[in-house]
Parts: C-alpha cells; sequence; structure tokens
DNA sequence: ATGCCTGTAACGTACAGA
C-alpha cells in the first residue's frame, strides 16, 4: 500500500495535477489539506473517474482537509475530540471548531489528515490556538494508542512545525518567527513522547516539502520541512521506504507543498500485515 | 530552466499562507 499526505492548496484549482499525480505515484490513499472548498465544491467525478473514494471535512473557503482512497475508506471521523475552535464565539458560546482534521481506516490503517494551525505571529491569538490544538492532539491520539495498541496508527499532514534548524534554509530568517519556536517544537515531540515517530527522516534525512511562492524560493531551494508522517509502531514496522516528491514543485499551476509518501509492506509479503 | 506569489470571495480589494 501506497500512502501519501499533501497540501494541496485548493483542490478545485490543482485537481488536475492531483490525480495525475495518484496515478504516476501509484498511490493508493492520499491524506489531502487546504482543498480551500465546501463538500458541494469538491471535484468529486475527477476522483471517481480515477478509481477514488473521497471523504472530506471543508466548511468554507479556508483549511478543509480530505482523503481518497481507492482501497475503501471506513469509520470515518472529522475532527478530534479535544480540538480547539478559533475566532468569535457563535450561538453555542464557543468559538467555531475549523475544518483540519479527518480520520478513516484503509485496510486496518488507521489515517488521518491534519491541517495543523499557521499560528501566524508569536503574539498573535492564533499562536497559542496552534500549541493548544497540538496539545489536544496529542492528548486524544495517546487515550486512542491505548485503546488500539494494534492498529496501525498514521497522523499526516501539514504540521506547520519546522522541528529541527535544518528544516529551513536559513534560521537568520526565522527569528522570532513561528514555525521554529520552541514551544511549537516542544509541541511537536510531545507526539513522539506518546511513541509516535516521524517514519519519513530515518529513509531520508535531507528534504524540504514546501517553498515559499515568493521571491523565486524554489528555485533557490529555500524551502521548509513541515509535512510529516508520523507513525504508531505498529504503523512504523510497516514503513519499506519514502519518497518527497520534489519534482511536484515544478511546472505549471503547483501547489506550494509536494506529496510526501510511504509504501507499507503488502499482501504479496511472506508475513501477512499486522503480525 | 525550477524564475521574482497564489487562491478565494467577489468584481476591487481583503485576507490567509509560513
Amino acid at each position: 500500500m501506497r500512502i501519501a499526505t499533501w497540501n494541496v492548496n485548493s483542490i478545485r484549482a490543482r485537481v488536475d495535477r492531483v490525480i495525475d499525480y495518484l496515478h504516476r505515484g501509484d498511490i493508493d490513499v492520499l491524506a489531502m489539506q487546504e482543498i480551500k472548498c465546501r463538500d458541494s465544491q469538491f471535484p468529486y467525478a475527477a476522483f471517481e473517474a480515477a478509481g477514488y473514494e473521497v471523504v472530506l471535512h471543508g466548511l468554507n473557503q479556508w483549511n478543509g482537509v480530505a482523503i481518497a482512497s481507492r482501497l475503501g475508506l471506513e469509520d470515518v471521523e472529522v475532527t478530534f475530540p479535544s480540538q480547539p475552535g478559533f475566532g468569535p464565539v457563535g450561538d453555542d458560546g464557543q468559538p467555531p471548531v475549523e475544518a483540519r482534521a479527518i480520520g478513516a481506516t484503509i485496510e486496518g490503517v488507521r489515517v488521518w489528515s491534519l491541517y495543523v494551525p499557521n499560528g501566524r505571529e508569536l503574539d498573535n491569538a492564533h499562536y497559542p490556538y496552534k500549541l493548544e490544538w497540538l496539545a489536544g492532539l496529542a492528548r486524544d491520539t495517546q487515550s486512542w494508542l491505548a485503546e488500539h495498541p494494534d492498529i496501525p496508527l498514521a497522523l499526516m499532514g501539514d504540521w506547520n512545525v519546522a522541528p529541527f534548524d535544518t528544516d529551513v534554509w536559513d534560521m537568520a530568517e526565522f527569528v522570532n518567527s513561528t514555525h521554529v519556536s520552541q514551544p511549537e517544537r516542544d509541541a511537536f515531540f510531545a507526539l513522539e513522547g506518546i511513541g509516535l515517530t516521524d517514519v519519513v527522516r530515518p529513509l531520508l534525512p535531507e528534504g524540504y516539502t514546501y517553498w515559499d511562492y515568493k521571491q523565486l524560493r524554489f528555485p533557490r531551494n529555500e524551502g521548509m520541512r513541515i509535512d510529516f508522517i508520523m507513525g504508531s509502531p505498529a504503523f512504523a514496522d510497516l514503513v519499506e521506504s519514502a519518497e518527497i516528491v520534489r519534482d511536484e514543485r515544478k511546472g505549471d499551476g503547483p501547489s506550494d507543498h509536494v506529496p510526501v509518501v510511504v509504501t507499507l509492506t503488502g499482501e504479496d509479503e511472506d508475513r501477512p500485515m499486522f503480525l
């Protein structure tokens, strides 16, 4: 099974490129972020024609997450229980919960597509929101793992955190900026504290996953590594290889992020999955 | 060339992104 995560930066603007990549990349499951549309606006037909079923959570032009699969989708869950909201309180007296998390099970593998809040600036209200969001995710994931220790779990998406200094092209550009602050890194590493690991980094120590559209960032290779696949021990055991598809940043109309892919051991192996 | 930002809502310009 080949599973990928990709911040597509609008699925309506990118559907042809995404479908084309699903074929070329032989992708079975794709977790998308920033689809930037509501359910009624999603290009379901193109995915269906390509053989993929899609589940999504999209409320408006902001954020939005989806999972496409050609191996079925079960137990779909929108938002995680502790996911905090953001913004002016609504009729229920609570800030609205944004479209940033969707989970589903594919052939016994539990997958989440996550779009972690950006944080904006260190003194912006979006920054503590980001930290609370990650803390809630860690809390809920710890509870889930305690109940389902044998089900392979992958939390995949745009984490909007550069865990190491080498994950940005120049730390001098990030003085007093989000994405590299210690509280953000601590919140990210808390996922490792509950047993998850970045299943791509050991296989691919080098490589960015995002380059800003501005200032020739891609031609200069001034990027960031912020898209990760965090796997439980049972998931990590299945990972055979990984790819960061840098070529998807080239050509006409690319997303500013590229796909991150892992190949899991399949039925052709001499041992059955999940043993 | 991988090239000086892009997408959405709404039709001029604001907001968001990292």
